[in-house]
DNA sequence: GAGCACTGC
């Protein structure tokens, strides 16, 4: 994603140019010193590195542009923390921040990308021997801990944007305490003992041992140093983190952010689209020259939004038409996302209709002026019926913060929140943690496969209900993942071991013993991302037509089977006349003629390739099935038995486990032919209860294939 | 015949 910035760095993330002359390069070398020198935080540089000598456990509240996430790792290995041969490592809830600022940093430092400074992420290591400042994901370094749980290679880590609250980072901070805590303890021990602990740590190496009191194992001393943990946050909860590390001391470092003007209704708003639009005609006419970015809940929202804009341009005079509209939502195409960053014409001003992936996950320039309505379309789980549910919901106080700071990046902006001041005050402070709002049972999973087997009683920052973490123990239980005495089971290591959701992993298990894992590693890794098919509004037709030509009468699941295939067959018939470059391109073409989505797509091919390799690692033999699609059928019963539904006298779906009422989503393949027995994957409560990528199967293979749950039923 | 915010391994 090449022009998208990350969060806090709009402003300073210039590329290194390869063609400049030397006069360029120590110019360009001189400004970089200036910038860093003016940032807010290099004037308390001595005084952090002191505190990190200090304490073990810090925490830093900086706020927005103060340079703390590109300033302080370079402190700190400048203040020597590396010396011992540890590393720093800095983890991001977002890929695209990982890299941004991995890219800035190692700017700074004047190395290539990938030597002192690199990064890492799902698909993309650039690091090296040489790395000693290592920006990563969260979800990365959960992963490292399962391969090594005392994260011994690093001496600091760093926990950026942990106000986020993202369930990686509610965990990857329960699992840094023990680490620091286990670590802490073996220096103490061998400092105490003649350490003769020679022989331990072995039997379970790979595992957490949680026993005595959630601390790992003794270790062998010699090879760790003590954990230095920074825990950064960009709102002032800091008690919380504070508290949860038992009392650590917590700095606050100014930031640097233009004043924005706040504004609130008189009364309260009934109608949020028609009070938005009022808004941004107001702005339009009014105000001085400067971007508009409006707070949408959807792609529908956006899509009427937009419509009105255009209606309403079309009323006023030839003079005041100067106002261009652009969308931008996660399932949009990059190539329409990326029009966002294109400077508007002179004399137009632009008005941005996003939901919020304009609030963290995408700076774009040029904004004055921010939009809220406050409204946020929300995710919640119901652990009990297992349930997703989408829906619309106020923000918190920390959102509309945020939202408006959206307006102050380049200059003085202005906030138009529509509700009253009243109102605001009411707002809960924070978002509800990811955590409390999300299955569990890749978390609970993980754990264990850390050795933390008690899971309940592990200390979460925030605990999540007991039912959701009871309820994915049952389902673990059921996939054979834990056994009767609550432990992981072979199986259950196996699957821990995969990037996968636990039932996904699961069914790569089951598909090597049905002889289908070349067809199950397809339909994972497409299961795995989101919309695979794009439907435009003002094309509905053509895609519908372009998806006919992959649909199955089984269903989605053997649908996006001969999706992959037929991209595949593409791809490689070209790779044999073109370069490798020009044959993604060609798919990507391919991908936009067919309706379907080219990211979402990359993305399956890249988990695809991914999973092959651990597949093959686990020893997994990948045998097809060729063309025996009822085998594969029986398979996708015997893997996603947890999901099934019944068709019932009138039409509706009654799902066997929980006896929820649903309906096949309407972007199903079998939505009208409604067989009598389904599985499927996805239950989404929006208007209805929808159950999305859905299999036509025989009741009588779960019986079979199931039988601790279906032989026992009528 | 409906429609799905955002991340991440």
């Amino acid at each position: 994603m090449p022009s998208m910035s990350a969060n806090n760095f709009s402003r300073n993330s210039h590329q290194h140019h390869p063609n400049q002359t030397k006069g360029d390069f120590f110019a360009r070398k001189q400004k970089i010193e200036q910038q860093r020198k003016n940032l807010p935080i290099a004037a308390v540089e001595r005084r952090l590195v002191e505190e990190v000598r200090n304490n073990d456990t810090l925490i830093i509240v900086g706020e927005t542009g103060s340079g703390k996430t590109t300033q302080i790792p370079q402190y700190l290995f400048k203040g020597g923390f590396c010396r011992d041969g540890g590393i720093i490592g800095i983890t991001q809830p977002r890929r695209v921040a990982a890299i941004t600022v991995a890219k800035r940093v190692s700017e700074e430092c004047g190395v290539p990308l990938g030597q002192k400074v690199g990064y890492a992420i799902r698909f993309e290591d650039v690091t090296s021997g040489l790395t000693k400042i290592k920006y990563m994901t969260d979800g990365l370094l959960l992963r490292e801990a399962l391969l090594d749980p005392y994260l011994s290679k690093y001496s600091v880590i760093i926990v950026d944007e942990a106000h986020e609250r993202t369930i990686h980072t509610d965990v990857l901070l329960g699992l840094l305490k023990n680490v620091q805590k286990a670590r802490s303890k073996c220096i103490s021990e061998a400092v105490n003992t003649d350490h003769n602990n020679s022989n331990n740590g072995h039997a379970s190496e790979g595992r957490i041992d949680n026993q005595n009191d959630g601390i790992l194992k003794p270790c062998q001393a010699k090879k760790y140093h003590p954990l230095k943990l920074i825990i950064m946050s960009a709102s002032l909860d800091a008690r919380v983190f504070s508290e949860y590390f038992g009392g650590a001391r917590a700095v606050h470092v100014q930031g640097r952010q233009f004043p924005v003007d706040i504004f609130y209704t008189h009364k309260p708003e009934t109608d949020c689209i028609d009070a938005a639009l009022i808004t941004i005609f107001q702005i339009h006419l009014e105000e001085g020259p400067g971007d508009i970015l409006v707070f949408l809940t959807g792609q529908e929202e956006i899509e009427s939004v937009e419509r009105l804009i255009h209606e309403r341009l079309r009323q006023l005079p030839e003079c005041n038409r100067k106002l261009l509209t652009f969308p931008i939502y996660s399932s949009l195409p990059s190539e329409k996302q990326m029009k966002v960053f294109m400077p508007s014409p002179a004399g137009y001003r632009k008005v941005i209709l996003a939901t919020n992936i304009a609030e963290t996950s995408v700076t774009i320039p040029g904004i004055k002026y921010v939009v809220d309505p406050g409204l946020v379309k929300a995710r919640t789980y119901d652990p009990k019926m297992g349930v997703d549910s989408l829906i619309i919901v106020t923000t918190s106080k920390a959102q509309a913060l945020q939202r408006s700071g959206r307006a102050g990046r380049e200059g003085p902006g202005k906030c138009y929140r529509l509700y009253q001041e009243s109102f605001f005050e009411k707002l809960t402070d924070s978002t509800l943690p990811e955590i409390k709002r999300c299955d569990l049972s890749n978390v609970v999973l993980q754990l264990k496969a850390l050795g933390i087997d008690d899971v309940i009683n592990f200390d979460f920052i925030e605990k999540p209900d007991r039912t959701a973490i009871v309820n994915s123990l049952w389902s673990l239980y059921l996939l054979g993942a834990v056994t009767e005495e609550n432990k992981l089971s072979d199986v259950g290591y196996q699957m821990a071991k995969l990037p996968l959701d636990p039932v996904y992993s699961k069914a790569l298990i089951v598909a090597s013993q049905f002889g289908c894992l070349k067809e199950m590693l397809i339909c994972v890794a497409m299961l795995s991302v989101e919309s695979i098919f794009y439907a435009p509004r003002e094309k509905l037709e053509e895609s519908r037509n372009a998806l006919k030509s992959f649909a199955s009468p089984d269903g989605d699941h053997l649908t996006l089977l001969n999706v992959y295939r037929a991209a595949d067959e593409f791809f490689q018939k070209n790779k044999t006349v073109n370069s490798e470059e020009k044959a993604e391109k060609n798919l990507r073409k391919w991908c936009k003629d067919n309706y379907i989505n080219s990211r979402s797509l990359k993305h399956a091919r890249d988990i695809h390739s991914q999973i092959l390799r651990n597949v093959e690692q686990m020893g997994l033999r990948v045998t097809s099935c060729e063309d025996d699609m009822l085998l594969f059928r029986r398979c996708l019963a015997a893997s996603f038995f947890l999901k099934a539904a019944m068709k019932q006298p009138d039409g509706v779906y009654r799902v066997t486990l929980s006896g929820l009422i649903v309906q096949i989503h309407p972007s199903s393949v079998l939505f009208r032919a409604k067989p009598e027995c389904i599985i499927f994957n996805e239950l989404v409560h929006t208007n209805h209860s929808y159950v999305r990528n859905v299999s036509r199967i025989d009741y009588l293979w779960l019986i079979e294939l199931a039988p601790h749950l279906y032989a026992l039923q009528d």
